[in-house]
DNA sequence: TATGAATGAGAATTCATTCAT
DNA sequence: TATGAATGAATTCTCATTCAT
């Protein structure tokens, strides 16, 4: 008679931990031992649920990208009007900003240990999902939507590098104000 | 009257090298071996030059963010009008961009091992630096400044995950009609 | 339900062998990987058991101090008659001259290792201890057992260094008679 | 026009200072680079004076050796009561006892580097020459004269594993007391 | 004679992975 | 399914030794 585990929902929590400690140490210098310590499991069990080390930054990456998805479409389900989707996007930012510095973090320590193309297709469609996303939701052209994900982008990287100097909620509120005069605008 | 060599020549191609190396691959994924081999150096040697791995890292940051400065300054030293400047730095942007690809990837690899203040305060100046240095030679605010070294992090991340999405050269050019309208309304 | 071991069992098996090539070679000039293989095992394996080579060192010296005491006692136990006791040790000493030879020089690796207070008081103990348990042993005062013990020491030491000439066998029995002659004159 | 230099006595300040050094930390634990930078010379120079690091450590016990032999002639050289020789030789002990601490650190660091017969050998030597010595110095039988040494060798090695517990000055004093009564009965 | 730069073998230690229980 | 003991390859770093100057 085995144990019965929800299988996916321990794959999870692993997978949740792990954005964590990758993004704060770098995917090459956690050890499994410590995934094992820090998740309350151990390393045999780790290899239940996962083929080997580089599998859980795969399944990691894919996950991620997929709640993320989710989460948008759920935050912009049913609201129509592009001001208050301008609020909810810029409010949601603020929020989650730290989450998208690990998201960064791992990207790279993504690209670094496939070296290849597998790893740019994957943040390819994260872009250009977002890219797209924007460009519709805030009824704006793909060319600004760009340029606004690329700022969104550098805000991320500033507030993790020199959190100092670029204070995030700041600058995104300068953002928020550029987006709205340019929606009025449109409008007249 | 030992064997004479010029110590910070040869510590500096050492350096050069690591920052292409360590870029590609990750600090925490480039063996001393792999480093010495790289050089055409021995382990032995490394460690004549370097106290541990770690030093290497600290120097080349030291290093890189010296010759950025020195370089950033040189480009600059003569040219008195605000136009040329903006071409300059624009055109300096689209061949360097790989270099500060590089940087970032370097800051991130260095703030994750030092794990600290240290790597922050570094960055910091970093940082400060450009945002001052663009501010006076372009003339514009500070926070415009601040804006424009935000979006440029942007770019230099997107074109390195997404090169496909995100072309470099094409946003930079937008980015230069716009400061060049800038510029102008600024002269009226 | 992981492997089941014997983990104290391993760790003394390990530990007495270690006691031997120690003792030979010392510590210094037998690297893990010797260890090893002498022991049968793996390098990863003792570092499951030991946190370094230091650690070995120091568990050995516990280890060893404890087995000696509790042997004496034993040895002891039971034997009222203090000329029995004295024929007792004799013959003991004769038998295990080779070990306190390794103990010396596990000591004196101990020492230089620690090179500090911990050691000094890890063989403070020892001394006292069989000090204290020669004087209430042969019924000799706590000066004489100093003698005996400092003699016995460089008996130990000698027929190390010196075997051909300083035949322990034949200075022990010397000893003996020495003891058994006061011994003696004390009941006259 | 070559640099005149006193070959010999740089030798033998290197060897006195590897005397210390070695004592303390144990011979496999000191390295070329040290015993340079503790001799204020460097590495090449130390390979002109000696073969190799086994080299120095060669050479040094039998400078050591020398040393000892010729000090201890010179000090009973004119000396005819045997009593004012026993205090001479006690005397010489309370001062010299560090210095034979290290010797037999020497002593067990050479014989396990040279692990044979040489090492034996040397030590041999060493040890006749003090037992004849002493037994015509004190007039006393060569067994006699063998269960000192080997006494004082236990002296030498207590009050370097435990300078608390074993007063080596008392223990001498005790000694000293023992041989004068003994010569004192000798005369009767 | 004297220096210290250069070397690579070998040291201690860590790590992903396997497997008996 | 879950555990952690076992493994040995690979890592960082040290060291005796050589050699150009």
């Amino acid at each position: 008679m085995p144990k019965i585990v929800d299988h996916d929902h321990i794959r999870e929590k692993i997978l949740e931990r792990c954005f964590s400690i990758f993004s704060s140490k770098g995917y090459s210098n956690v050890s499994i031992r410590e995934i094992a310590k820090e998740t309350g499991t151990s390393t045999g069990t780790l290899y239940h649920y996962f083929k080997n080390k580089e599998d859980i930054l795969e399944q990691l990456f894919v996950y991620i990208r997929k709640k993320n998805f989710n989460r948008y479409l759920k935050m912009i389900e049913g609201v129509d009007s592009v001001e208050e989707r301008l609020e909810l996007i810029t409010s949601f930012w603020k929020n989650h900003i730290e989450e998208y510095q690990h998201l960064i973090l791992l990207a790279i320590d993504y690209k670094r240990t496939k070296s290849g193309e597998d790893a740019i297709h994957g943040f390819h469609d994260f872009m250009e999902f977002y890219i797209n996303a924007l460009s519709e939701t805030l009824n704006i052209s793909v060319q600004t939507a760009k340029m606004l994900v690329t700022y969104l982008m550098g805000l991320v990287l500033t507030s993790l590098l020199v959190p100092g100097i670029m204070k995030a909620d700041e600058q995104i509120n300068v953002l928020h104000e550029l987006l709205r005069l340019q929606q009025e605008e449109g409008i007249k």
